[in-house]
RNA sequence: GCGCUCGUAGCUCAACUGGAUAGAGCGCCAGAUUUCGGCUCUGGAGGUUCAGGGUUCAACUCCUUGCGGGCGCGCCA
């Protein structure tokens, strides 16, 4: 239920009648008119900018056309207080007190499934995250894209969709082979005593290493070390097979778990490239041709020469995209391409990649790609995270560029909690650099919105303490002819506004709107909180420790939002703290 | 050089599909609080939304030019 939506089915029948009676002229799209939250100041409940809309169509001022349709808005609804028209042509509607009775008592009945968007055709979605090289723990950078994936997959379910979470592992090609590598030096230091190469630029340093070298000893999967050529299959297979636990720790640390993860290596082993690469062809997208050297830093070992291309340029894209190195395996390109004809043939409706900011030269290639293989009926939405800047002490704390040497996820989340690293991620627009405060994060006060808005539910849950009752359990609503006062009919209006987030978090799938959210509701209830210093008729306990059913349906209903908002998140409400 | 992206109060950021007099928090100033629960609340000051042009009844939002920051521009993944 959205009373905004309501309303406007409500509005539209209106004018769909006048123009029947040919009082009033229609545009086509109908769906320009809108129904909004007004500002404050007004006092009003519901906006609509229907008169500014077809004043131009009906030759009528808007302020005219205001009041006239004002007149019919008002006639057909009893529940109407008053419609008043304002500057521009702003129909304001607001509401007579028993119409927030009969809402909340709705949104109580309706607890569960509050804030999903009922009218929406329900889609299954494949959601695509982190997919991070298997080859070492996660750092902060991941930290804040497989958070993005896990919330907006949180979302699309919430909303009743069908949601697969994956995981691409890239368990194929240079940096594997490197990886294998580094952890092939790490057993022969420890069984025969030699020293790792650090001189080695391309080997992985990190101290990690040494764990997975000892795991992979233990295991007695592989028994002679000494000839890497022979083993390096199998250590390939262990090492990513290792360090895939460590990642998968790392996720489940923050809450997060995947349903599915697919392997590069399985895709080139089916010969899935091959027959991408093939269909491509058939259909024209495929070519061999030179490429030119890119026109950043030095080009000087350039080497200009004929290869396997697509055409991404057909889409959008800046230039041709290699398929094939000179040595005849495929690009990483080549093989995402095939990954991504294997999401298209497993028939999702839509397909969510999330990806870090350094990767967003990559999306106009892999959507061409996407493009070409569905002939444009399938989109590849992707949506990018930007950088974590870590604050300490007021000043940035460096990621040290020095090698194996970042703050990892782990570091993160020993550091702030499970609850924190997602609550604060998501504060922003995933568009926007973040600033991680850790001071802030820690802290017990307003500073930190995760604790200002736990807060709210804990105190909420101190008052179903004190008369014993259990907020979980439901409601028996048996009177409602109750009407509440304005102070709280602030709440309510706040509360009828949630529909409204989700529905707009969901379809820009920007979940950064739902902290923001629930922050204000936190703090519109703080301040109802003390007024009960000043007022009794505020608190919710009277003086014979009784609460009445009003105050409860009440408290209930703030609490349900916050619950359902903060699941979303993937945070805790704490019934104490 | 090209592509993508961001630019809103001193600071960190909101602002719905293009809606009204652009909102919060921090910091600053002034107050409240013997409470259901303790960094909670109330008020004040603070703005040419980077700059110019355009579209529109209406632009922080869309288009365009410029400026500034970030990211990317390999047969790396």
């Amino acid at each position: 239920m959205n009373i905004f939506d309501e309303f406007s089915t409500k509005l539209k029948k209106i004018l769909l009648d006048l123009s029947k009676k040919e009082e009033l002229i229609l545009p086509s799209n109908i769906n320009v008119i809108t129904t909004e939250i007004p500002p404050l100041k007004f006092n009003s409940d519901i906006s609509t900018n229907v008169a500014m809309v077809l004043s131009k169509l009906n030759k009528k001022s808007p302020i005219d056309l205001a009041k006239y349709l004002s007149e019919h808005i008002k006639k057909n609804d009893e529940l109407i207080d008053n419609v008043s028209v304002a500057k521009p042509g702003f129909i304001n509607i607001k509401f007579k007190k028993i119409f927030w009775t009969n809402f909340i008592i709705r949104v109580i009945k309706n607890s569960k499934s509050y804030g999903v968007n009922e009218f929406e055709e329900k889609k299954s979605y494949l959601v695509e995250f982190v997919s991070a090289n298997p080859t070492g723990p996660l750092h902060v950078g991941h930290c804040r894209g497989a958070i993005l994936g896990d919330v907006i997959s949180n979302l699309l379910l919430f909303n009743k969709h069908k949601v697969k979470k994956e995981y691409y592992v890239n368990d194929y090609g240079n940096q594997i082979a490197n990886f294998t590598k580094s952890v092939y030096y790490r057993i022969r230091e420890i069984l025969y005593k030699e020293t790792f190469p650090d001189s080695n630029y391309d080997l992985y340093p990190g101290d990690y290493i040494i764990n997975i070298a000892k795991n992979i000893i233990k295991s007695n999967k592989i028994l002679d070390f000494k000839n890497f050529e022979k083993i390096s299959n199998d250590l390939s297979v262990l090492s990513v097979e290792e360090s895939l636990n460590i990642i998968k720790n790392n996720l489940n640390s923050v809450g997060i778990e995947h349903d599915n993860f697919v392997s590069e290596r399985q895709i080139v082993k089916n010969n899935e490239v091959e027959k991408v690469v093939e269909l491509l062809q058939k259909n024209k997208f495929v070519y061999k041709g030179k490429i030119k050297a890119p026109e950043s830093e030095n080009t000087n070992n350039w080497v200009e020469r004929e290869q396997l291309l697509f055409k991404s340029t057909e889409f959008g894209d800046d230039k041709d995209r290699v398929l094939q190195k000179s040595d005849g395996s495929w690009t990483y390109f080549a093989s995402d391409v095939a990954y991504h004809k294997n999401k298209l043939d497993r028939k999702f409706d839509n397909l969510i990649n999330i990806l870090g900011s350094d990767h967003t030269g990559y999306i106009k290639r892999i959507s061409s790609s996407v493009d070409a293989l569905s002939n444009s009926k399938v989109k590849l939405i992707c949506k990018v995270s930007q950088l974590v800047k870590l604050i300490k002490d007021k000043k940035p704390f460096k990621m040290s560029k020095r090698r194996g040497d970042y703050i990892t996820l782990e570091d993160l989340v020993n550091e702030v909690g499970k609850d924190a690293t997602r609550f604060i991620m998501l504060n922003r627009s995933n568009d926007v650099e973040l600033d991680f405060d850790f001071d802030h994060v820690i802290e017990k006060s307003k500073d930190n919105p995760l604790y200002y808005v736990q807060y709210s539910y804990a105190r909420i849950c101190s008052v179903f303490r004190n008369i014993n009752k259990n907020i979980e359990s439901e409601l028996k609503i048996k009177k409602s002819d109750f009407e509440y006062s304005d102070d709280e009919i602030k709440i309510l209006k706040k509360i009828s506004e949630w529909p409204k987030c989700i529905e707009m978090s969901t379809r820009k799938l920007e979940p950064n709107r739902i902290p923001t959210y629930l922050y204000e509701l936190a703090s519109l209830f703080h301040s109802y909180w003390n007024l009960g210093k000043q007022s009794p008729n505020k608190r919710f306990i009277d003086d014979n420790e009784k609460i009445s059913d009003d105050k409860l349906i009440f408290l209930k209903a703030i609490s349900n939002v916050i619950k359902s908002g903060m699941k979303i998140i993937g945070a805790s409400t704490p019934e104490r703290m």
